[in-house]
DNA sequence: AATCAAAATTGTAATAGATACAAATTTGTA
DNA sequence: TACAAATTTGTATCTATTACAATTTTGATT
């Protein structure tokens, strides 16, 4: 982990007090900006530290989240999957491959401070659905296949 | 169902062939604005369809959200919600009682033609979370008597 | 250093939303 | 009426997540 001062000062920073468990998955969460679930932060740090419980990384990423130190993604229904980018943004998810990507938008944040009726708002994300780069070739050369054009 | 007739037009207006089913699935979440999830949708039609299977209710509003005849909503961790207003607009989570209410949004349009590098995007959601009324009173009440003021 | 309570972690068992799949039924057409 | 295609059903299964009790660690106090 390049940025281990880096993770523990994020904890200390949203009032978390830091443990070996915690700064290493506060840590792993800023090392792969992929959002990842919580079995993917799991299965990437237990080899090195084997006694970790899956329940710790359920209940630590939940206690970030709530403390705000990562932001927690509802874009995918099979899985929560989790940022350590904090900076507000956008995120697409491709239909096809599934896969989570940042997209940077910039007036988003006239959309954010909005007060609706009696509904205090504390978070807000914006999510965007349709095919990647790759899954679009994909899509039309199968289109393609099944309707061949001489 | 008072809009049985716009349910089958709902159905023929996005290609999905009209049955027995498929029009009260279609006609229950247009009756019921309330975000539903399967299993309400389940619940509440099985009395008047007792042969009714849950398989047929996920398949059948999938395959509507597919069509773009429904939203599919995934503010909600535990469960998909579906949401018969097509119409864009923003929704709102309580993150105490679990609530998703319709929030109307003026410009969310200018964000959703965004075209983002190699990335087609073929829908977007914008979604608010925090506290309804009813549950900021109670949050306030209940640290009122936590730590009490004289 | 020793003690002890609070906090954190672990492991197992259970929950529940969603899906796979094959059998049964319905629909539409020849 | 016959028959293939489409739809529905029911059961079994999967898997992400949570509940919970036991264990371990931490940190303060003697």
């Amino acid at each position: 982990m390049k940025t281990q001062i880096e993770a523990i000062e994020r904890l200390a920073q949203f009032g978390v007090k830091p443990s070996l468990q915690r700064i290493a998955i506060m840590g792993y969460v800023m090392d792969n900006l992929v959002h990842p679930t919580a079995d993917t932060v799991f299965s990437g740090l237990s080899a090195s530290i084997p006694t970790l419980s899956k329940t710790t990384v359920y209940n630590t990423l939940k206690l970030l989240a709530r403390q705000g130190a990562i932001l927690e993604l509802s874009i995918d229904d099979k899985n929560v999957r989790y940022d350590a980018n904090i900076f507000r943004h956008a995120h697409f998810r491709c239909k096809r491959c599934g896969g989570v990507h940042d997209v940077p938008v910039g007036d988003f944040e006239a959309l954010t401070l909005k007060y609706a009726g009696d509904l205090t708002i504390t978070e807000s994300q914006l999510y965007y659905k349709g095919y990647c780069g790759k899954c679009r070739a994909n899509a039309d050369a199968e289109a393609d296949e099944e309707a061949p054009e001489p």
